[in-house]
DNA sequence: ACGAACCATTCCACTTGTGGCATCCTAATT
DNA sequence: AATTAGGATGCCACAAGTGGAATGGTTCGT
């Protein structure tokens, strides 16, 4: 996930200043990215610009410091395009913000693109949870410092079902999304082509 | 989350080479940390070992390239706790690994130290959820490239309701494993002194 | 006998992110 | 009158992560 990719769909909604983009992270764009730095931000654009993915114009703030709003060239929506509708790779952990970045930006896409995406989600995670759901999850061993070993089993299993929990509402809410839209329920633009149906079960 | 504090917790439990560390990474680990790359927890080691944080001895393999062992050294122990019962500052995203990187290690903390993790990360998503639930979440704008509205509002209401879900399930985690906490449930270590109580309610 | 997968380490150029600071102005609060 | 909050941009040194590739051995399946 990277800060130029939210920044330039942001601005593809809706032409902003740097100040603007970063207190749009700190709100609603809270799911997206977490701790973003106000340079961070800056100094992104500043790149950008440079490779001529966005522009600014200046906008004058009569008796205060002129603000700069930034708009995203032709070539840099190609690059966010290229990026949104571009191959998928799941990260490790599901609750990693790829996908969810994507999906905030679905009105970008096409409906083909997005079941693209879901279904490559939805089979990742479904093997992971069978390659992983029952394993053992820990050998006894020695520990070097103080270890109170029942508080940490617990612990790790509650974890271990809170995260157990966690992705198969995941994958559910991935498998009914996709339903849903090759039902059309989701946009009038209907699907061309339906493909083969996808099953929701996990459990084995 | 530094990838140091993993590989210290994990090293703590368990001396190991870089090569195991990565597997555990990949496996174990996955939930902790996405993608990790060799050369990172290879240069972490080294740094670390450059700091007196780990020492390593070699550990040959007949015919086949040397095995270096790490395990951690008294100081490396001391920044590994100054870290799991420092303060707690919660990300902004709530899956985020911070919180889970630390009950992943809940074993070197005591009950009172857990404790007041928990407090911190309930109240910290408690106040979250009254700031941002019933918010707008979006204006109508004119987009500059093609944009299927419908199709946006329609998986962008979903995700918003799977992201409710999901961290009401997550404060719901949390108040629960605190009650447990309280009830001495998780271990027979149970608390000097018991504070005061900490609703679970967040519907308003 | 071959390739694939696994064990094990290391280097490198590059890109990103962190955390804090500096500057200037306005508007509201105390 | 002074402080604080918010709007706005930018610079800097540094820390951390990315994404390979190179090297060289073993074991296992076909």
């Amino acid at each position: 996930m990277k800060l130029e990719h939210i920044l330039l769909g942001v601005l593809l909604e809706h032409p902003s200043t740097g100040y603007e983009l970063k207190k749009f992270l700190d709100s609603y764009g809270r799911f997206l990215r977490s701790n973003t730095q106000m340079s961070q931000v800056y100094r992104s654009l500043g790149t950008m610009e440079k490779q001529a993915l966005v522009a600014h114009s200046v906008d004058p703030r009569p008796g205060a410091q002129d603000a700069k709003t930034y708009r995203v060239t032709d070539e840099g929506a190609t690059v966010f395009l290229d990026w949104l509708t571009g191959p998928y790779h799941p990260a490790s952990r599901f609750q990693d913000p790829e996908l969810g970045a994507r999906l905030a930006f679905a009105g970008f896409m096409s409906a083909e693109q997005l079941l693209r995406i879901l279904d490559v989600e939805i089979q990742t995670r479904q093997d992971e949870i069978a390659r992983y759901r029952y394993r053992d999850r820990r050998e006894t061993w020695a520990p070097t410092i103080p270890f109170d070993a029942e508080l940490a089993e617990s612990v790790g299993e509650r974890m271990h079902t809170k995260g157990a929990n966690a992705m198969d509402a995941h994958v559910a809410f991935l498998v009914e999304l996709r339903r849903e839209l090759l039902d059309g329920k989701l946009s009038s633009r209907s699907l061309t082509a339906v493909p083969g149906d996808m099953s929701a079960d996990n459990t084995r």
